[in-house]
DNA sequence: ACCTATATGTAGGTTAGCGATATATGTAGT
DNA sequence: ACTACATATATCGCTAACCTACATATAGGT
């Protein structure tokens, strides 16, 4: 799972959204680090209702518009639990490597 | 980024390493969950020599075997060191919104 | 002789994400 | 009335990253 595919499931974890709120919600998160394409999303929407972690809450025209909100599944929650987990502890890891005081390559202290 | 660059390079984040063994090493970091293949590793470590994020630390032959070692560079460790801090925010906020009391899709409290 | 571990590499295919483009309505400014 | 911007959804083609499988070679154990 990607970044953009992440923030994607971030923005879904508190409350179903339509799509144009999530490009915004994404950029949002991300602190507008992340600019999120309608390619991008669309695409990403289409294949996590395949893979059955969000699907579709409510399908309204509001003001003339077509809306499709679309919210996280059981799945979707555990993906994004497990997923955030685990990337918590790779950067926990990389951070206490970086912190490591190194070697030498050709050894002994300096 | 992906996970499995980013796995590689904080294999590279204590001390440098060697093709084989960063594959060993990536296995151990994430708990045997990433089997990392040549075809994946040769790939990541190309695109990150390009990249000016690691370079070639030693070039030796032992045992009869060619030996490439791999360190992280400045640019290196400084990508490494944003990248998680990015993941750890992005994982803070999906624990953060996972942990919101819903409202239900047509509102009002349970 | 055969298998496993060590060690590096290439070829081909798949998929996710990106840039560009298209469509359509509502709202605000000039 | 016209223009421009925000809202809203969607497709097409490209590229990059990754994966599978294959290829090569040495050392050591059974």
């Amino acid at each position: 799972m990607q970044e953009p595919t992440l923030l994607l499931l971030t923005a879904l974890a508190d409350a179903p959204r339509h799509g144009y709120a999530l490009i915004q919600e994404v950029a949002a998160i991300s602190g507008g680090r992340v600019t999120m394409r309608t390619g991008t999303l669309y695409g990403a929407l289409d294949r996590l209702l395949q893979q059955g972690l969000i699907e579709v809450a409510a399908e309204e025209v509001v003001d003339g518009r077509a809306r499709r909100s679309y919210a996280l599944t059981g799945a979707g929650r555990a993906a994004l639990a497990g997923e955030a987990e685990r990337l918590r502890a790779v950067a926990t890891e990389a951070e206490r490597r970086l912190a490591v005081v190194r070697p030498r390559v050709r050894g002994t202290f300096t």
